[in-house]
DNA sequence: TCTTTTATTTAGTCCTACCTAAAAATATAT
DNA sequence: ATATATTTTTAGGTAGGACTAAATAAAAGA
């Protein structure tokens, strides 16, 4: 059985270890956990003698089978209960991360899985992230970032890589939410700022937050 | 801010105190929460520290004002769960507990009372406890216990005392729930045992299982 | 009342998960 | 290639929450 802690580092490890599939170092998981590089090297050494991480000293850290699926039942879980809190509880988008980080420990098979059928068995979260199934595994949409596309070229808005709420709340504030139709219209090489289009209105947004933005063409 | 430990003990301290208006004792409540008198002491000194019980060595236990709001937010939340894992998630009575003792500490102002309307503002849990309201209150209705009752008259099934999993087990093997009309038709000095009838089938029950039934008159 | 039993508290440990400071390994730069 | 900088690990320590064993207070019995 993984303590709540214990989850939080297989998590860690699993969204860290998605983009490139090498190691993850200790360093970067510190960053995340927001923690000291000292804590993460005890807990590594924890975990990998349960058989939920590879590990060699000094050359970072990998998730074992058992790992991941332990880390995509939490990450399941996590989105599971963001659905619920937006659907049924009138909780937005930018609200749900705290009370999904507290929600996601909760142990009990079936509640997980009655909660998925509760909700229509949904695919992805309100943020377009994909819902692991009972196995761990989901598939993943290959959406498109805007930094990524053509000028001239639109799309539906189908993930934002960023869940902060203050992220969110400037989405809110301009408009913006999954399921617009949103159209590129220009890159502005100064800035690398991006000009975009949706509900007739065009808006002028920063390579930071066009960084996070990815449409389903 | 309590923590998930500070909570448990907040919570026992409160049922304890319930029936009989005096000081809890030590082991009464090591007892409750199956751990050592020490473990208790240590922990007492913690909350009566943090205001949340009055506290005299040697002389028991019980909660301030604060403390018993506390608690009664706890138990508030433990009951609404319960109704939400019945109600929308197919649980049974009997199998609520043990999720809803994890899901009572999450910790959202937002959630609890979204949580609530969700559910129609619920006044009673599966078992027929008393839902406390936001400030902590709320109206016990006198059911009586089938003990107390006399031989002829009946009432409607409202109270389940304990709440176990094998209590429910057997209520349910013989077919008796929250709402059912009950007569009570003899008593048995011998034994103590209680034959009462009920969708015009009758049935012993014994003096333990008596016990733990009230009846709505 | 005095003694025995029971309840409670204290003292000293342990484990988890964190920390700081120092040491060791790896990576980078000249 | 060697010196410097960065990353990672080790060593030692802290706080929360549990434990055992021993000491003390309160309650019960003779």
């Amino acid at each position: 059985m993984t303590t709540l802690s214990e989850e939080n580092y297989l998590k860690a490890i699993y969204h860290l270890g998605k983009q490139g599939e090498k190691a993850v170092s200790t360093n970067a998981i510190a960053e995340k956990i927001e923690t000291k590089a000292s804590s993460v090297t005890d807990m590594i050494k924890k975990l990998a003698e349960k058989n939920l991480v590879n590990y060699v000293k000094y050359q970072g850290v990998s998730l074992t089978n058992e790992g991941r699926l332990t880390a995509a039942l939490v990450v399941r879980k996590h989105r599971l209960w963001e659905v619920f809190l937006v659907k049924k509880l009138n909780f937005s988008w930018d609200e749900v991360h705290d009370v999904a980080e507290q929600l996601e420990h909760i142990k009990s098979l079936k509640l997980v899985n009655e909660l998925d059928a509760f909700l229509g068995f949904p695919t992805h979260d309100p943020h377009g992230d994909p819902i692991p199934d009972k196995d761990g595994n989901y598939t993943q949409t290959k959406s498109v970032n805007i930094l990524e596309m053509e000028a001239g070229h639109e799309g539906v808005l189908s993930l934002v890589k960023d869940s902060s709420e203050m992220f969110l709340k400037y989405l809110n504030k301009n408009n913006l939410a999954l399921g617009d139709v949103i159209k590129v219209l220009d890159f502005e090489p100064f800035d690398n700022s991006v000009t975009i289009q949706t509900k007739n209105k065009q808006i002028i947004i920063s390579q930071q937050v066009a960084k996070n933005l990815c449409l389903n063409l």
